[in-house]
DNA sequence: GGAATGACAAATATTGAAATCTGTCATCGG
DNA sequence: CCGATGACAGATTTCAATATTTGTCATTCC
């Protein structure tokens, strides 16, 4: 399909994310993806080195896509307290809708995210930088204490300690009919934690 | 080796840990079993009715020890808040003893929680009992603030909160270098938390 | 009488031969 | 010249035949 257009890495992560989602993480291959694409395998290992290469640039862009989902509830105006509960709670959400919506695509989306720790790393890293923004304006403006030790601490505690709902690992309980309580149980005692 | 000895669902017990030590979850067969007992396995079958029933007694009581040897950490004397964090290094320090000594029988472990789930809940709840039992006393001490809803919620949002030091899924995140950094972290969260 | 046995059917797991896939590279074609 | 190709070797996966395991139960043994 569409044999005629170049072929570029940004083609290839399309069809790769489509070949993951009809046949899922142990059936895929890198000879599918070229079917889709109507090119030979060997055309696909002219731009990704591997096919493990392959699927961490599949899994950069799909958590990229929730740093961007999310970027208006860390930047948007108002007081810090209610934004770190609507950032919080739009994570959640996100992550709950795709888990509820899709379960098969989130089952591949986990086995891509166990197999690229190093990327996954650097995407907590993007999120615990966008709660510690908050957590500092909140500062500012006198809604948060200061922090224990500095921000990116706080930060990271306040990303681990709501672990629970946002770790795909943990994304069977999502469908708990108690887990909304649980959830602002959560965020309730985060938002004790920073009050000064 | 010690036929003559009456066969209890204890010795099964034991005989079945000691297979699934030695083969891991997925090798560990009743017929295993019944040849460590020196037994036939329609033995076996006469205290146990299938082998779910056996995996799941087996876990049941390897939840069972857990909480005995945290017992001692909810019930010692002392200032509530300092019980808190004894109870949850207690728990973090002996899930990850557990785990960076053998990490392979923490992987057993983990199978048999992933098929027991029924059994791991009621766990909790005990867990969660526990440090009810702690923050209670802390409100009455008068060091705790009076708790958002009740003590149970309050409780499970400090073991939620707490989940990635204590959750086998994250066994494997226990042995980073900075994790006891997060870990402290999180606890000085709660602890500020539950400030009056 | 009641615990233990072992033969048995159905379900599940293992095995190894055949098929497919990954990654390379000499060659092709525009 | 430069991206695309497809044949190829070695690694991995599939699939079907074979073996083992689970769970039952009529029979045995103390």
């Amino acid at each position: 399909m569409a044999a005629t257009e170049t072929l570029t890495a940004e083609r290839i992560l399309e069809a790769t994310e489509e070949v993951l989602r009809r046949y899922g993480p142990a059936k895929a291959t890198v000879v599918d993806v070229a079917r889709v694409l109507g090119v030979s395998h060997g055309s696909v290992y002219r731009h990704f080195r591997t096919k493990a290469a392959l699927r961490e640039a599949v899994t950069e862009r799909w958590l990229e896509r929730t740093v961007v989902e999310l970027r208006p509830y860390a930047e948007e105006p108002g007081p810090a307290a209610e934004r770190l509960t609507g950032w919080l709670t739009a994570l959640f959400g996100l992550k709950r809708h795709k888990a509820g919506g899709d379960p098969e695509l989130m089952a591949t989306f986990q086995v891509l995210i166990g197999e690229n720790s190093a990327v996954v790393d650097r995407h907590v890293d993007h999120l615990v930088g966008q709660i510690a923004r908050i957590v500092e304006d909140g500062h500012r403006e006198g809604v948060f204490a200061a922090p224990e030790r500095d921000f990116a601490t706080t930060a990271r505690a306040v990303f681990d300690a709501t672990d629970r709902f946002h770790d795909p690992a943990h994304a069977g309980d999502w469908s708990a009919p108690d887990i909304g309580d649980a959830f602002a149980a959560v965020v309730s005692l985060v938002q004790r934690a920073l009050r000064p």
